[in-house]
DNA sequence: GCTTGACCTCAAGTTAAGTTGAGCTTGTAG
DNA sequence: CTACAAGCTCAACTTAACTTGAGGTCAAGC
C-alpha cells in the first residue's frame, strides 16, 4: 500500500472529529505537533490521530489538558509510541482513575454513605474527606475532577 | 439537646468547607436557599450542609452545577430531604455515572482497547464512539464530563 | 454605645478550553 | 495561470465556576 502520508489540519480534523481550531489549540499547549511545508502549512505524522483520541477519552472522563501534557512528556519524541509506551502512560494515571471509579461508584450506588455517615461533620464523610488534596489552587474555576 | 439552630454563612462555609463566595454563588444558581434576618443577613437551615456536600461530590466527578440544579428540583421544596428523595436522585443520575464508570475502567485498563483496536478510523473505535451526543452544543468552554 | 469582625451587594477579574473573525497566504484543479 | 477552498496568525469573545475588591451594613462583646 501507499506509503504513510502526511496529513493536513483538516484531514485530521476530520479523522478525530475534532475542530481545525481546536487541533491548532493542542499544538500550542504541547500536546501535538507538527512538520511545516514550504508555505508554513501544518503536516502531520499519522500518530497524531493516536494522540488525539487519547487527549479525548482523558478529557471525557475528567484530566485536563494540562495533566495530559504532562503524561504526554513521557512519551518518546522522536520515535513513534508504540503501544507499551501508550501503557505506561494509561498507568501512570491509575491510581488516579482508581479514585475517580470509587467515588462514582459511591455516588451511583445511592449517596447512602454520604447520606447514612456523619456527612453533617464534614471532615468525617468518607465520600468528601478522601482527597482534599485537591483543595485549594490558584483563584478562578476549580477544575472539575481530582488528578 | 438544643433546638436545631440556624447557620450563618460562616459557619456553613466553615462546616462545608466552601468559601463563603461559593455559597453566595450556588444559592443565586438556586441550588441552595436562605432565610434572611431582619438585617438581611443569611441564616440556612441545617440540611444545607447536606446538599453542600452533594454538590461537592457530584462536581467532582464531573457533574456540572447546571445539570445538579437540575436534578435538586426533584426535590421537595418545603420538606427536609429524606434519604429517600436523595436516593431518587441518584437513581437519575445512575445512567450517566454507570457510562462514565465504564470509560474510566478501559482508560485505566491500558487504553489497550483503543489501541487495539481501529481507533485511527475514529469511527470505530469503542472507546471514542460510545457517545458522540455529548457532541458540540453551543460555543465557548466544553464541559469537562458527559451527564 | 461603640468598635470590630461578620455580612451584604455588585462589578470586575481569573482559568480552562476552545471558537469566531479579520486579514492575508497557499496550493491545487480546471 | 488563475480561482478559490484550505491554511496561517493573532486578537477578541464565550462558558463555567468561582474569587477579589470596593463600599457600606449588622451584631455581639466590652
Amino acid at each position: 500500500m501507499a506509503p504513510v502520508r502526511e496529513l493536513t489540519v483538516g484531514q485530521v480534523a476530520m479523522r478525530s472529529g475534532v475542530a481545525v481550531s481546536a487541533l491548532h489549540f493542542y499544538e500550542a499547549r504541547g500536546l501535538i505537533r507538527s512538520d511545516r511545508t514550504s508555505g508554513n502549512q501544518r503536516r502531520y505524522s499519522r500518530d497524531v490521530l493516536r494522540r488525539v483520541a487519547i487527549i479525548r477519552v482523558a478529557q471525557e472522563v475528567g484530566i485536563s489538558l494540562a495533566e495530559i501534557a504532562a503524561a504526554f512528556q513521557s512519551l518518546p519524541e522522536e520515535r513513534t509510541p508504540t503501544r507499551e509506551d501508550w501503557n505506561l502512560l494509561s498507568t501512570a494515571w491509575r491510581d488516579g482513575l482508581d479514585h475517580k471509579i470509587s467515588q462514582l461508584k459511591k455516588l451511583r450506588d445511592g449517596l447512602t454513605d454520604c447520606i447514612g455517615c456523619g456527612c453533617m461533620s464534614i471532615d468525617k464523610c468518607p465520600l468528601r474527606n478522601r482527597d482534599d488534596r485537591l483543595a485549594r489552587e490558584g483563584t478562578g474555576a476549580r477544575r472539575l475532577i481530582a488528578p
